[in-house]
DNA sequence: GGCTGCGAGACTCG
DNA sequence: TCACGAGTCTCGCAGCC
């Protein structure tokens, strides 16, 4: 029975002819942008009775709204929803800010299940249900208050609803339970505050970066022209900038090659073959840089490279993604990443640059706190390494975690034999400090060049090339690795086996990655799925957990404005700032165990940069 | 000649 | 066959009007 809804005592009837213990649900909107959204209508399944409740131009809106608020804030029911972080943030804006938390988002459900398919519920519905499916743009041409976008509308809840049929019964026997609804389930409260909260821009800040990032590019261009002798024209605009245009675009890797080439330097890299190009094309990336790093042109070429990618990639298109309130609102996606991993678009928050020491820039300061209010930033120390740890469960490796030993120094301290006596490598021993600093080169190494690959299953031959050393000796290092810690080439070996019986593998949290090809790169992919996804519902867990404990508190005006793979971003009143902070942390301990002890490193700023 | 869409390559982060 | 997971920018080309 599909019924169209324009009163509130019509979705009262409706309410309690349906089994409304166990409904789907689904918003229309007029954007999907925080700033600019508006509920048009919403449509509810109980696969049998469907409705559209029209909220479009409609003088009764604010009751219906006050009769769903009703609906929303009862305690015993389940509402399904597809991809329910923005049902819910639409649900936020028209004033149901605290709706039943038992909810059951298709979305997610379908990402578990099959990680690296498309989770959008047209496709779904085309694929798995079989069903015809019209855009949003065809249905909506004929207005909001037409039977075609009524219909349209009514749609997306049915199939929401059968999806769940479907899904329910799948999560329970691939044993994703505890994930779905422990982790998974609550952390869409916390994407959903994410999004609405977002972070204050300092545009002034943002502004004087760009004057001297400017004014940095004017006189690097100036310089290699000069030296590598290439034209130019030069001139101000009409507020009195200088500007540079070289009779090459420095941007061009082809136009680039013969001039480095002119200059005497030869360019044996070459891009990956490609139908257009068998032999690929002569390369101008990080490698051939960094190999060509001591001639003066390509110093400044760097230098270019990097101010370009700050300008083009950070600074200018910051302004454009602030709402009227300064705040950017990023989009947090929870269905794309394999690994369970959150990604970040328009912007990216994900890939903020670090502060540059060499050039002084810092774009992390535009990101700040409101008048009166602190960011106070948390990251888990070696998250990935402890979740090596846990995995492998390796003795010399736990030992290292629970005596609270430098585990890159005892990796450095192993394969270059440098014989600090067992003791000294606990960071609270009164000779660790000076026995860091003395070593500091060969930690760095076994740090990046060994501890780290060895996560991502690294081989000789890609560490020789990122330390610079034949690969001998890189199989050296990793030879080293695995007799120090030898249960990780024992769990390594699990676990490709059992990839290889099984087609899949499987996290401590359930969560699973499938494969339909068992090389190589699949068994490091593999590897890497058990510790990289582990981390990802690791950070949720303990960010579900911070949400409820600091939900007890709201005289903190704490709100979560970040995260980071590891790290969780909040701002808060400056003077509940200790409180949050202590609160913060232990939810970040405490909120995902593992059979290691976890760290966590904790900082407070105005500003994001401040936070580290 | 200008516009749009797309893949490749390069760079940003953890 | 450079090591896991992502997103965004520019270039250069193809196709279209």
């Amino acid at each position: 029975m599909n019924i169209i809804i324009h009163t509130p005592q019509q979705l009262i009837d409706w309410f309690k002819s349906s089994n409304y213990k166990e409904l789907s649900f689904d918003t229309e909107t007029t954007s999907l942008k925080y700033n600019e959204l508006d509920i048009v209508g919403c449509s509810f399944s109980d696969g049998t009775n469907h409705c559209y409740v029209n909220l479009f131009k409609n003088p009764e809106r604010p009751k219906i709204i006050s009769v769903l608020k009703y609906f929303f804030t009862r305690k015993a029911q389940l509402v399904i929803m597809h991809n329910a972080a923005f049902d819910l943030k639409v649900l936020y804006k028209i004033g149901i800010t605290h709706p039943c938390e038992n909810i059951f988002c298709t979305q997610t459900a379908a990402h578990l299940l099959k990680e690296e398919d498309h989770t959008g519920l047209k496709y779904l519905a085309e694929v798995l249900l079989n069903a015809d499916t019209t855009s949003y743009e065809a249905a909506s041409k004929f207005g909001f208050n037409s039977d075609a976008f009524y219909k349209y509308a009514t749609n997306d809840a049915i199939w929401t609803y059968k999806l769940y049929q479907r899904f329910q019964p799948q999560i329970m026997q691939q044993n994703l339970s505890n994930l779905f609804y422990n982790i998974e389930m609550p952390f869409q409260f916390c994407l959903r505050d994410l999004e609405i909260n977002g972070i204050l821009v300092d545009l002034e800040e943002n502004k004087c970066l760009g004057s001297r990032v400017d004014e940095m590019l004017y006189n690097l261009t100036l310089e290699m022209c000069n030296y590598a002798k290439i034209p130019y024209v030069s001139g101000t605009d009409v507020f009195g900038t200088q500007l540079i245009h070289p009779s090459i675009n420095f941007n061009s890797v082809r136009q680039m090659v013969p001039v480095i080439e002119r200059l005497g330097m030869e360019i044996t890299e070459r891009t990956e073959p490609s139908e257009q190009y068998p032999e690929g094309q002569k390369s101008l990336g990080a490698s051939t840089l960094k190999r060509l790093a001591n001639d003066p042109f390509i110093k400044l070429f760097i230098q270019y490279k990097k101010l370009i990618k700050l300008r083009d990639g950070f600074i200018h298109p910051l302004p454009t993604f602030v709402d009227e309130d300064g705040r950017l609102r990023s989009h947090f996606n929870n269905n794309i990443a394999v690994t369970g991993r959150l990604t970040s678009s328009e912007p990216n928050l994900q890939q903020t640059p670090r502060k540059n020491d060499d050039l002084h820039l810092d774009f992390r300061k535009v990101y700040i706190a409101p008048e009166g209010k602190s960011l106070i930033a948390a990251d888990f120390g070696g998250q990935e390494l402890r979740l090596l740890g846990d995995l492998s469960q390796d003795r010399n490796m736990i030992d290292a975690f629970v005596n609270n030993k430098d585990l890159h120094l005892m990796t450095a301290n192993f394969i270059f034999n440098l014989n600090i006596p067992n003791e000294v490598l606990c960071e609270n021993h009164p000779d660790y400090k000076s026995v860091k600093e003395k070593y500091w080169d060969k930690r760095h190494t076994a740090k990046n060049g060994v501890n780290f690959p060895i996560v991502y299953g690294a081989t000789a031959k890609s560490i020789s090339l990122s330390l610079g050393v034949v690969q001998k000796v890189a199989q050296g290092y990793i030879d080293g690795f695995m007799k120090l810690y030898p249960n990780v080439r024992t769990s390594m070996n699990k676990c490709k086996q059992f990839l290889l019986r099984n087609g899949y593998v499987y996290n401590r949290t359930g969560r699973r990655r499938r494969f339909t090809k068992y090389d190589e790169r699949a068994f490091r992919q593999a590897y890497n799925f058990l510790i990289q996804s582990t981390a990802a519902d690791m950070t949720k867990a303990c960010m579900v957990m911070f949400r409820r404990e600091a939900s007890k508190h709201p005289e903190w005006e704490a709100k979560i404005v970040l995260t980071v793979h590891d790290e969780i971003v909040i701002e808060v009143l400056d003077q509940f700032v200790e409180p949050a902070k202590k609160c913060l942390e232990y939810c970040m301990v405490n909120g995902y165990k593992i059979s290691v002890p976890l760290v966590v490193e904790v900082s407070v700023g105005k500003n994001y940069s401040e936070c580290k």
